[in-house]
DNA sequence: GTGTATTAATTGATAGAACAACTAATACGA
DNA sequence: TCGTATTAGTTGTTCTATCAATTAATACAC
């Protein structure tokens, strides 16, 4: 098997990206902790919730997503629904179905969290890029997206409220 | 608190970049575990240590190298240490001070693996995008460093070999 | 209709990550 | 040179993630 090595220029660009996808996961993961006490993933799940008509949806299109399996879901919801921030009810038509729904208190997290965790998305990565540059990214990202997610499950709630978008 | 929103454009862009975040580093981890019994963390450990001076290096530089925590690199060295992999040595000179250095073995992983890690990253990144974009991602990631990373610390080993960039 | 297959979700067990507490060795100040 | 502070790592505990097994409800074939 011959092997196709990555040129000097692949390489070096490949080596920042990879401490792009390290770093930046893990900045938005802990300032979330400290002022919302959320992880990443969490606060993923409400801010998905909260742009769903009723503020609600089913269990495995939550998943779906959130691109996560339904047991890591059910185990985040059942943690979520704890802390009193979602609901989970069963459907009446199906009743293998569960719904999870955003309760006031987690809509209220939602509304008090997002722009903080806005500002950090702005100021990380905005803030550093020129116009031009946030073009090219939409267009690099989307040529990604075409590979690893060609069924497009992670862009659904593609842009219908402003407000929590992450 | 006023709160600057992201406009329309950034917002469509940050849900694209928010989904390449998620899956790209999962589809990569997830290549590792099938092919080598590795996760996308343990390899990295690896190939860090198989670019550095003696296949070597003491445990807290390798940590900053791999964005982690002692803590969390001293569980990880003793899980390959037992699988044979490294191998962990007291310095002479500062009995303090750990050197974690690839074993025979360890070094014969990288080489087995890295290929096969290369071959997924260009189908999965550089396939997808003209040179102009592999130029522009250069440029973007550079600029996010600058926040993410203004010490430099990831990038070390810049380029010394082709071999195990990842 | 009854039995089987499929779908939706939860539960339980094991492995990995994060944080705090601890140990051991060196540096340094009075 | 004695005591304290600092540095380098490890260990232990808790929380989260992953995978397999299970439950429960609906669909479907005969």
């Amino acid at each position: 098997m011959t092997t196709r090595w990555l040129d000097d220029q692949d390489l070096r660009v490949w080596v920042r990206m990879v401490a792009v996808l390290e770093l930046l996961p893990a900045q938005l993961d802990s300032h979330l902790r400290r002022v919302a006490d959320l992880t990443y993933f969490e606060y993923y799940v409400l801010a998905m919730l909260s742009e769903a008509p009723e503020r609600s949806l089913r269990m495995s299109e939550l998943a779906v997503r959130t691109n996560a399996t339904l047991p890591r879901l059910s185990h985040v919801a059942r943690r979520l629904e704890a802390r009193g921030l979602l609901q989970r009810t069963t459907a009446h038509d199906d009743r293998r179905v569960t719904m999870a729904r955003l309760t006031e208190v987690g809509w209220d997290k939602v509304l008090v969290t997002a722009p903080e965790h806005v500002e950090q998305v702005r100021s990380l990565v905005f803030d550093a890029l020129t116009p031009e540059q946030v073009t090219q990214l939409g267009e690099i990202t989307e040529a990604l997206l075409g590979v690893l997610d060609p069924e497009g499950h992670m862009s659904v709630p593609y842009s219908r409220h402003a407000l929590d978008d992450l």
